[in-house]
DNA sequence: CACTAATCGAGACGGTACGTCGAGTCTTTCA
DNA sequence: TGAAAGACTCGACGTACCGTCTCGATTAGTG
């Protein structure tokens, strides 16, 4: 998020209400604008605010992105449906409805576009998004292990490359599918991916 | 490319030098600059060129750094190491490879981004990009069975679904590793990342 | 009008359809869009003519429009009806009609406005339309004088000073009323014009 | 002049010094470059000013030119130098020695070949140059009534069209000779016109 | 009759300016 | 002193014409 000037007792208070405005107006903005199109004179007026204020909180396109779309990514949840193949499907199936929603779409690979040239930003995408959506994979795994369905963990640098691993390669597939190959992810293909994923780390597992 | 009148015979014909000379100068300006710095006006007067010949071949910055980039990927070959795993590995490092370029990664990167709200561009990716690297799942299983390393296919259907979802897992992950978690795609990874697709494929071939 | 290389025997020779035809759409074109929107490439179009021969035969918009407006005022007559006052009233009331026409408006004060800062455009004003129509001064002079109405000259440069004098007056006072003043150049105001005239030159010779 | 929103209170207000600085760069533009070689990009870089502050003020360059020369003419004052005759002659050479000023000629015809076709143009030159000048045929007929050179008036619509004849018949004459005929407009000719002019309105007034 | 050389149409070329738009900053007045 | 309003500088946009150029295809005269 943004920072303040720490000791500012005096002068009149910033709007609480403006912060969660500016927000909700970015992703309104997103929704029917796109990205490219997206002004930030425009999110103001949405908002009801002045560009000032909103440039006194983020430094720009960039950040506000950013924040505005990494918590769209806050309501993935491990479904806990018993089984680890069904729990894998059931996160699939959930990142691609959200990847459905326009503003998820177009915010998250620009933001990630954007990171490419600009290393605070890719850090700043890190932390707001990348890690904080990473829990799934190690509770996924943790309850697998209480099922018994995964044994216990024994190296821990090798446990934290193989959820490295593993998020890369759902997060990077349902991606692509979905906005490169631009084919429908449908329980089908996630199946498809939930089994290929299974075998090949029972298959190391039982290594 | 860019499409022109099919049969006009009359008139000065375009420079066939220009065309090289357009893209030449947006893959530099985009190592330079990257995507959002980029202008047309400037890759105009890099390639010694005026901006109305760049905009009578070309509809935009998108179209324009779709073609610019589409032939950096053309580069990629598999290597026919003898083994499915060792080409898998091959095709995976080659691809980081280019992904470490920074004209590769802005410049794709910002086309997804862009396709995301413009469906021609995105049909655009996938027959420049997409489609034309999927001969590489297409060959490397092609040899495998030769080698016996793979069963012939029977259903084709099925055959195609999982050549697309062989193609989203490798360049989903290698471009969420590279691009997204920013963490190195080495040897180590790649031959993880390798593992997993074997032992996943093989465990299913076994069903 | 335009000049063409001297000694060119050979060779195919110049359409002398496209003169006039461009000449005619130059007109045309004044009349629909002005001069500041007359544009080059549409007079060629307009004229079903290549660009490359507009040019081959003019020098640019301005030495186009001084020659496509120039025999516009060739209509002038003197109307010899019998008195110096009416011939006067007559050749303002001509020349109103003239500059009531568009092309004639436009493209006049058009080429005059270039000519302030292009001499030798000033002089094929000149010499294409200034002089061309102090014809009608001198001649309308010579009838006068013949009727008795004027006294025979004596002093040859007075005379000439005095031609001068006549003509910007009134060409300057009629386009002076229907350009800038935008009033009408009707039968009373040609009248009061008139009668100051004659009125003035009678007191002149008196003295 | 330019108008605005009527009652904005709030928001930053326009800068005065930027009209001024416009309107100077424009005469100093029209000077050396002439109307139609002046672009309004070079206007603003010379005033130091962004081309959305010009484009905020003015609707293009016709207007902008309006404004610039109209001050020009405000210069214009009638000598009072005693008689009637020495007025004129005054003003005649006053109005010659701006016409010498190649921006008042540049930039005179080039709105007046303008208006020929934009009658909001049209309404504006009459409203800022000629109605504002021909205050002083007012002034220098009531002054030479004072003095007993001229009897007063008594029909006031005629007195009206007197006063627009005399305008119209000074101020064309002397924009011809300078401008169309290209002559000088020196005290020989000044005598000529002012001449013609009293002769024609003493006989006049006699009848 | 073929040759030849300048013409013709068409349209791409390198330029220049257009008028608009968005970014980000600055300067007001109001609360 | 924060916030709204909106003018400010800057720079790129995509378009329109400019005047030039390169084409292939016509034309007369000339040889």
């Amino acid at each position: 998020m943004q920072s303040r000037s720490p000791a500012s007792r005096t002068g009149r208070p910033r709007s609480a209400a403006a912060d969660a405005a500016i927000l909700a107006a970015t992703r309104a903005a997103l929704v029917e604008l796109g990205w490219s199109k997206l002004t930030l004179g425009d999110v103001a007026t949405r908002a009801g605010v002045a560009k000032t204020t909103l440039y006194r909180r983020w430094a720009g396109k960039n950040e506000l992105v950013v924040d505005a779309v990494a918590e769209l990514f806050d309501e993935l949840e491990l479904p806990d449906s018993g089984s680890l193949a069904a729990d894998i499907e059931g996160v699939v199936l959930q990142f691609a409805t959200i990847l459905a929603r326009p503003e998820a779409r177009s915010g998250l690979m620009a933001v990630v576009a954007e990171s490419t040239r600009d290393d605070a930003l890719r850090e700043r995408i890190r932390e707001s998004i990348v890690n904080r959506q990473k829990r799934l994979v190690v509770e996924g795994r943790t309850r697998a292990q209480a099922r018994g369905e995964l044994p216990p963990e024994t190296d821990p640098s090798e446990s934290a490359r193989t959820v490295d691993l593993i998020f890369d390669v759902i997060a990077g597939a349902v991606v692509h599918r979905a906005l490169v190959s631009a084919e429908p992810v449908d329980a089908t293909w996630a199946w498809s991916l939930t089994a290929l994923l299974l075998n090949g780390l029972a298959a190391a597992a039982a290594v």
